[in-house]
DNA sequence: CTGTTAGCGCGTTCAT
DNA sequence: ATGAACGCGCTAACAG
């Protein structure tokens, strides 16, 4: 029973019909009977038959097929975000095709052409460091592109973000609340929303009429725990170390914890630490994570649906397609791992 | 300067020759001289061509792209194998498309059809769930299927996988060196490497003459900190507690910690506790967590390489492909989560 | 070495 | 409501 390779020309010669009729069974095409129909679909179904993306594509132009470009897939934050990407494109027949650049820039160069070779109907841009050319690039193709927490790029038509300077904002004042003067920032290097974060963080600072001091930034190499306790290294060989630390995410504080525990401070009650994202472990870690929650499955599922209406708007040939931007909010989650100073 | 859509017949009218000629010239073809290619590469460059990868899919019936499917993206486990697949078959030319399973049925029952309509020229099955009725429908479109991490199905032919009863046997020995007798397995349901797993702990427990008493395992519903934190508690729940926890994989292992803290249970002093896998995260917990290497991101690695061999087996019509078996060691990782019992 | 012809599977005109 | 004919972009067959 190999039923490998089911065209609707076989089912049309199974059913004494042509195949533009299977074509127009298969296809809900108004101009057809319903009987006839029913016995090509039950047909269809008993033969085996998988309509072929492939040349459905190269007809229609368009291969219900999105690229996702993202500097790495290990990494908690963004594996959430693409489990929402995809759930909204299978469920929109939509395939979803990823690819990571690892930072590097060889990568960065080849993907797109690829994307393109490929022949996505759209890329969902999660890689931070995206910028014109590589928009130009996507534009002279008509592709279009979703910015996915990524809006330092151009003139981005589409986008979805998470608030950063609400959710740090939050987190800062959390810290101001309970006391604190000598807050560092750790962030992450060659990253727009690390420093839309610090800029957000510095912002209320100055409103609470507290000194800001660059010797409290630190950026490190990674937005994993390896740059948390790298930052941590840095901070705590400072004359007068911090009270608390802001972390641009919670990946890095992990590193954070790791450094203040394994020279003997406690947390919260030497050090308050705050995350960013709340991933899946930040509850589960010791003391329990304060952070500010990102939407993430959401982020996701945003993005998806964003694209699946420009993908309409597109096909309806509208001369100027609406620009779309979305921004999420989140809430801020206290928990164990902030405290006042000196207590 | 919109270049979308230049196609071989536009260069081949730009160089007055046809366009089966530009489609040696760019495939290397050895029928045809060196001048008119060279020049041929260079116009096709400089219309900034880049071929239709449908167009060529439909006529060659391989499409250079694969699928993977899995349980979810969001797993630290798997999103690190998943970056090692998309390493080697980005390098060959490849795409990557992802479909996770939710672990639920109609997904699973819904993403082969769609992978064979896709077209895709392989899968790699990196869902513990997927039985014969599914291999033998990839099986009826000729489409091969290599198993990752995933021995319990039928008779797969091309497998590659972690050696879980190595592994589980060195940390049961390690705890059993360190003078451990009540050691509990805390397992995840409806997981065939789990289950491999324990088999592999209860070996190591009898050759060691120790009881292994039912009560002492634990399947719960996620490989995941909410996963182990269930199994803890059921664990802590006992009359005699154990003095050890072999958790299925380290991301278990995290929920373990926090239940054991929150209840001012020390670790090791208190409880040993043991992961698998060895992610990122694993090295900066407090204590550093004891745990089984595996290669994650060969692991991927290895599956895609495997996959393009068979790839190319199939394309030389060998009439029995060899089957493919890999099986991959790894290495213990003794850090401070361990120590004597009572110590 | 190059041109001619044909066809992959599908959707989409035209007819009828 | 259905059939006949065509073409998407590309590669493969055979001629010359």
């Amino acid at each position: 029973m190999n039923k490998k390779n089911v065209t609707i020309k076989d089912i049309a010669r199974a059913a004494g019909v042509t195949h533009p009729t299977v074509s127009r069974a298969l296809n809900n095409h108004p101009a057809i009977s319903e009987t006839t129909r029913k016995q090509i679909v039950a047909l269809a179904h008993d033969m085996g038959y998988v309509p072929n993306a492939t040349a459905r594509g190269l007809k229609t132009n368009r291969t219900r097929a999105l690229g996702a470009i993202l500097q790495r897939i290990d990494d908690p934050f963004w594996s959430e975000v693409l489990d929402g990407v995809e759930s909204v494109l299978h469920s929109e027949g939509y395939s979803l095709i990823i690819a990571s650049t690892h930072s590097e820039k060889k990568r960065e160069k080849e993907l797109l052409p690829a994307m393109v070779e490929r022949g996505v109907d759209g890329v969902l841009l999660m890689s931070p460091r995206f910028r014109e050319e590589q928009c130009r690039f996507l534009d002279s193709y008509n592709l279009p592109m979703v910015m996915v927490n990524n809006e330092g790029v151009g003139e981005s038509r589409f986008v979805i973000l998470t608030d950063d300077e609400y959710g740090i904002t939050l987190l800062t004042r959390h810290l101001i609340d309970m006391g604190h003067t000598r807050i560092a920032y750790l962030g992450k290097r060659n990253s727009a929303s690390s420093r839309n974060r610090l800029a957000g963080f510095r912002a209320e600072m100055q409103s609470a009429r507290l000194p800001v001091d660059k010797k409290y930034f630190y950026h490190a190499s990674a937005g994993n725990p390896i740059g948390g306790r790298e930052g941590a290294e840095y901070l705590f060989s400072l004359d007068k170390p911090p009270t608390a630390i802001v972390c641009y995410n919670d990946f890095m504080a992990v590193g954070v914890y790791n450094f203040l525990q394994e020279n003997g401070l406690r947390i919260p009650e030497d050090v308050s630490v705050t995350g960013f994202d709340n991933i899946l472990i930040s509850s589960y870690l010791y003391p329990p994570l304060t952070t500010f929650h990102q939407y993430k499955f959401e982020l996701g599922e945003g993005a998806g649906r964003m694209m699946m209406e420009v993908l309409s708007d597109q096909q309806k040939n509208l001369e100027s397609p609406p620009a779309k931007k979305v921004i999420l909010k989140g809430i801020l989650k206290i928990r164990s791992s902030t405290t006042s100073p000196g207590s």
